[in-house]
DNA sequence: AAATAGCCGTA
DNA sequence: GTACGGCTATTTT
């Protein structure tokens, strides 16, 4: 049966500021407050513009009130209401609680006001709890409260109808909105409770020092932003925009290209003409009624008239004509290289892969692989001038004109982190993502244009060889640890390991450093084969898809494979163990005590369960790097906030800028720089993960560098010698 | 207007 | 091999 709520005692909407002051007394008695604001979902809590169109606030379940804030239908005024709303935020007594309260945070900020005491997340305490998305309140609800699933459809229906929250009727928007913050504060406690289970005692120090601390340092960097050199990045467009448009006509111009596109208008016309010969079929026979007789010779008429349209070649509605060809378009393409009579003929490489399956489709592909090897095919020249458009037009694309259209009249850009963003425990960024910003020589440009504000320079901290490590202290393989206590290049070890040389590592890192040396590119080639090695074998990769990354045949990566096992013996132990795990209690633990649940691994199909084994290996590895990461920000946070670590003087610049998985950036004043960034690395290298997390590193230790930069493009390596307010002349 | 597919950027 | 988000083209509603 599918219960609704009513309007009755325990729902109502706030029509004086009296009624706000009893929401005040009722919070204060049971020292919880929920709330959820709806808010007109623009520029967000960042830009003026936008408002909290109402809040609802709950304080023991199944009562919950909304206050109308910006609402056309309300009288109250807001001016009234924040102050005493504020009192709710700032009184340490109260428990304040939300769905993804970095959200909620956020808006409570722009509104001047902070939140002081303990406060709750029940979708991060969900996410805890269980990594799998996913995890929305309406989601959620579904799942734990079913007789109340679906109670956002009315309200969403209304939304649509009317443009908007702000413009939904106060009684539905407000009698959803109660309903939200009623859920809220159910789940929620209901969650923490689920957390705080004996038998699971890593858990609640993960939501408390982890989660919730996150929540917090997100919602101080999302608030910030990172700064952007507009005027860098418009001239770097323009200069972009150029190239597209001179390489297409280039583009076009190829024979090959003009044959294809009159083909392309030829067979167009010749559908035109069958679908039309179709109509006048289905008018003929009486399947496409017509009114009487006269008016169906009229149709057919028009029809046929149309037909010698298009055989003289005419075509003129928007339906009718044919664009230009679209190098974008992976259709055309496929036409163009594969199966038009008229395109390249090519022999088909190798098809798209379902999503799902991840089978091969009937569709060609036409990615960058394929292009690459159908280069060698190509005489026209016209293989390069593709794979340079696709690489332009995703620049141009992403990573300047989104970014030109999000940056705000003060030339920042307020990204998203998520914390709940992935299974592993990583965070995820969007809007836009600031974690795939392009770093390669080719595209590096583009990472010039995220430059620190005036008078400061851009610190970026980046854990060393984060994910090795972490497999290096769960498996506790005495070799790989030897590599990390000698301050080895774990890659180059690997290389000297594999070709038996492992105690000539100080001459091979000579080697190395000396371009004129004779076995100089030897060496940098089989560093580079040790580190696709050590990769693939953490991530259990095909012995096809190594050999291809590695260069060498499948059998000599088997062979290669085969060796490092016998160098890092306790790695294959570890990682049989973590295939004893899943398949024992069906989720693995890092560290940290973050678990990835792995129920696919009782599946009946094998691909299934072998995904589950690839992952309970990957999970632990990846998502612990990553909460090393994390930890460090929210540390570095306190030392921040306790005048401990000092970047800046700046108020509007004192929060990290960016993290991205094993790095974090921040923005910093010339003068702070030499006492901050050993504190910073010390901090990063020695985390006290004993005192939040009852764990300690017992065979490797973190390792970080720090960078400085004029922009995020132009890094280099921090040193103690440099007199960094040079920099700023 | 919203959903899906293909491709491609990052760690 | 793992983990993501986002753009463009295209289909579906």
């Amino acid at each position: 049966m599918k219960l609704k709520y009513t309007m009755d005692s325990n729902f109502a909407i706030v029509k004086t500021i009296k009624g706000v002051e009893r929401i005040l007394e009722y919070c204060r008695k049971t020292g919880y407050m929920s709330f959820d604001f709806e808010t007109k979902a623009k520029g967000g809590p960042q830009s003026d513009q936008d408002d909290c169109t109402i809040i609802g606030i709950a304080f023991q379940p199944g009562f919950a009130y909304s206050i109308p804030l910006y609402h056309k239908e309300s009288n109250l005024d807001p001016e009234e209401i924040f102050p005493l709303l504020g009192k709710l935020w700032e009184d340490t007594s109260i428990v304040k609680v939300a769905w993804n309260a970095k959200h909620e945070y956020k808006w409570v900020r722009r509104y001047g006001y902070d939140i002081r005491g303990v406060y709750l997340d029940g979708m991060l305490a969900k996410y805890v709890l269980d990594e799998e998305p996913p995890n929305d309140l309406k989601s959620m609800v579904a799942r734990f409260i079913p007789e109340f699933a679906g109670y956002d459809d009315e309200v969403d229906k209304l939304v649509k109808k009317h443009k908007g929250w702000e413009h939904v009727p106060l009684t539905p928007l407000s009698e959803y909105c109660c309903m939200d913050a009623d859920f809220t504060l159910r789940l929620s406690i209901f969650f923490e409770k689920l957390l705080l289970r004996p038998k699971n005692p890593k858990f609640y120090p993960l939501f408390r020092n982890m989660a919730m601390m996150q929540s917090r340092t997100f919602a101080e960097s999302e608030l910030m932003g990172v700064k952007i050199d507009v005027k860098y990045l418009n001239r770097i467009e323009q200069q972009t925009r150029g190239r597209i448009e001179k390489n297409l006509k280039k583009l076009l111009a190829i024979k090959v290209i003009r044959r294809y596109q009159e083909w392309r208008i030829t067979d167009h016309i010749r559908k035109l003409i069958e679908s039309t010969n179709a109509e006048i079929y289905a008018i003929k026979t009486g399947k496409k009624e017509a009114k009487n007789e006269a008016s169906k010779a009229r149709m057919i008429n028009q029809r046929e008239e149309k037909i010698s349209r298009y055989i003289a070649g005419e075509l003129v509605t928007k339906k009718e004509v044919v664009d230009e060809v679209n190098f974008n378009s992976p259709d055309q393409m496929v036409q163009l290289l594969f199966t038009s009579p008229k395109g390249f003929r090519f022999k088909i490489v190798k098809y798209t892969k379902d999503k799902e399956t991840k089978r091969p489709t009937t569709k060609p592909s036409t990615d960058e692989e394929v292009l690459l090897e159908l280069k060698t095919k190509d005489k026209t020249g016209f293989i390069q001038k593709l794979l340079d458009h696709r690489e332009l037009s995703k620049l141009h694309s992403t990573y300047m004109v989104s970014i030109q259209e999000r940056v705000t009249p003060d030339h920042k850009i307020h990204g998203e982190f998520k914390i709940h963003g992935t299974v592993t425990g990583r965070p995820s960024s969007a809007n836009p993502n600031l974690q795939n910003i392009p770093r390669t020589t080719t595209s590096s440009l583009i990472k010039g244009m995220y430059i620190p504000p005036p008078g400061h320079l851009l610190l970026e901290v980046d854990y060393g060889q984060a994910e090795l490590r972490v497999a290096a202290e769960l498996s506790k393989d005495p070799d790989m640890i030897e590599i990390f206590k000698k301050g080895y290049n774990v890659h180059v070890a690997t290389a000297a390991k594999i070709n038996r040389k492992f105690e000539k590592y100080e001459e091979i890192k000579g080697i190395l450093s000396d371009p004129k040396h004779p076995d100089h590119l030897f060496w940098e080639k089989q560093k580079k084969r040790g580190k696709v090695l050590n990769f693939s074998i953490l991530y259990l990769q095909s012995d096809e898809m190594t050999a291809d990354q590695m260069g060498v045949s499948v059998e000599e990566a088997i062979e290669f494979k085969q060796e490092w096992f016998n160098q890092f013996p306790l790695i294959k132990k570890w990682m049989s163990a973590q295939e004893r795990r899943v398949r024992k209690y069906g989720y693995v633990e890092g560290l940290f005590g973050r678990r990835r649940r792995l129920p696919d691994i009782y599946s009946d199909i094998k691909g299934f369960r072998n995904k589950a084994i690839r992952d309970s290996i990957n999970a632990p590895i990846q998502g612990c790097s990553s909460d090393f990461t994390q930890f460090s920000t929210v540390i570095i946070r306190d030392h921040i906030n306790r005048g401990t670590i000092k970047l800046t003087d700046s108020l509007q610049w004192r929060y990290q800028a960016y993290t991205v998985h094993d790095s974090i950036g921040y923005y910093v004043q010339p003068q702070f720089i030499h006492k901050a960034v050993p504190l910073i690395t010390e901090i990063c290298s020695n985390p006290d993960t004993q005192k939040y997390f009852n764990f300690e590193m017992q065979h490797v230790k973190m390792k970080v560098s720090a960078e400085m930069g004029k922009s995020w493009g132009s890094l280099e390596d921090y040193s103690y010698d440099k007199d960094y307010s040079l920099w700023l002349k």
